[in-house]
DNA sequence: AAATAGTTTAACCAAGTGGTTAACAAATTT
DNA sequence: AAATTTGTTAACCACTTGGTTAAACTATTT
């Protein structure tokens, strides 16, 4: 929001600068209408782990792959929804009674029953899921900060992100399988 | 960078705006000195569980108390450095030279040893080292999504972010001792 | 085909934007 | 104490910003 352009959105977009006002009459609600489309991509990604009928493990293996291809393929997304939550944290809870929009009580149920039943160790349902996002999207919101830091190119981080796939799901399942 | 405003950042430090540009001549040259400020404070964090001496666990431990003690002092901080990264990605490259910049050489090395030594199990240095980021910066980098997901507002937020100390620390030794 | 509604554009505008200037005030050096 | 450097400010400036307008053009309805 605060860095784009009116005139360069138009630009890109191959129309005046006067169509964008014409069909969205201000920034501010193209921007909503951005946002809006790019948290409707999310959210069904969001409920697969959270609304799936598998069990913990078999969702925490499909989710981890299934995400990172997911992301690979919108690159700009998480990055986009992190930074424009952060300079307007309330714009979600205008969202929050959509139908779809993901919740976490049926994964937290799920966990305390697994743990019940012995098929994996206590744990906070909140913090696994906070540490299933963790695991998958912050390789993706500090692909700057950690290409420097480890020292790789594109083409190799590409390499280490797709192995992710795996060795994050791997990773998970280690911690909190029996 | 983008939505900050000379004006505004005059007025919160209480001099004139013609001040800012006398000392710092350009937005650009005091934007650069608020990042390598920011990233300084920074580097010395990820140094301790990069460089310190200490085995993995113990290395694990410590920084997931004290990184996030770190951080909830300063909490505009991962998210500043994150925001500008990706706005430039080539921004840290100029400051990749400095001494104390922060590499995963040695822990890479550590890593493999521990695994040859049978303490921890086999994993791939680079995406342990990302799996610990992960672990620990993500809460704060996407706190207003998390609160919103799963519903909880600041207090009990903190409350969940203080108890990451432990139970973050635990999720990873989890999953890589033998 | 006339009228109406929807689409597209160049030109325009007021309000900000980062940045400069010239004058003045306070330290510091000589 | 005179001179010089450093600190401070209000007023100013060129340019960019989001947004508007009025006119032209196109499609649809009557």
């Amino acid at each position: 929001m605060d860095g784009a352009r009116m005139q360069e959105i138009a630009n890109e977009a191959g129309i005046n600068k006067a169509m964008l006002h014409y069909y969205y009459r201000s920034k501010q609600l193209l921007f909503e209408a951005v946002f809006k489309n790019a948290f409707s991509l999310l959210a069904p990604q969001l409920n697969t782990i959270l609304n799936d009928d598998s069990s913990i493990e078999d969702k925490v293996r499909n989710f981890c792959s299934n995400y990172i291809s997911f992301i690979i393929k919108h690159p700009y997304l998480p990055n986009f929804i992190i930074q424009e939550l952060n300079r307007n944290p309330d714009f979600l809870l205008k969202m929050k009674n959509n139908p779809g929009f993901p919740t976490t009580e049926k994964f937290k149920k799920q966990v305390a029953l697994e743990i019940d039943k012995g098929i994996i160790k206590p744990i906070n349902g909140e913090q696994l899921f906070i540490n299933i996002m963790a695991l998958n999207v912050f390789p993706f919101v500090a692909k700057p900060l950690i290409q420097t830091l480890i020292g790789v190119e594109d083409e190799e981080f590409e390499k280490i992100v797709e192995e992710r796939k795996t060795s994050a799901a791997d990773f998970i399942i280690n911690s909190i399988k029996i």
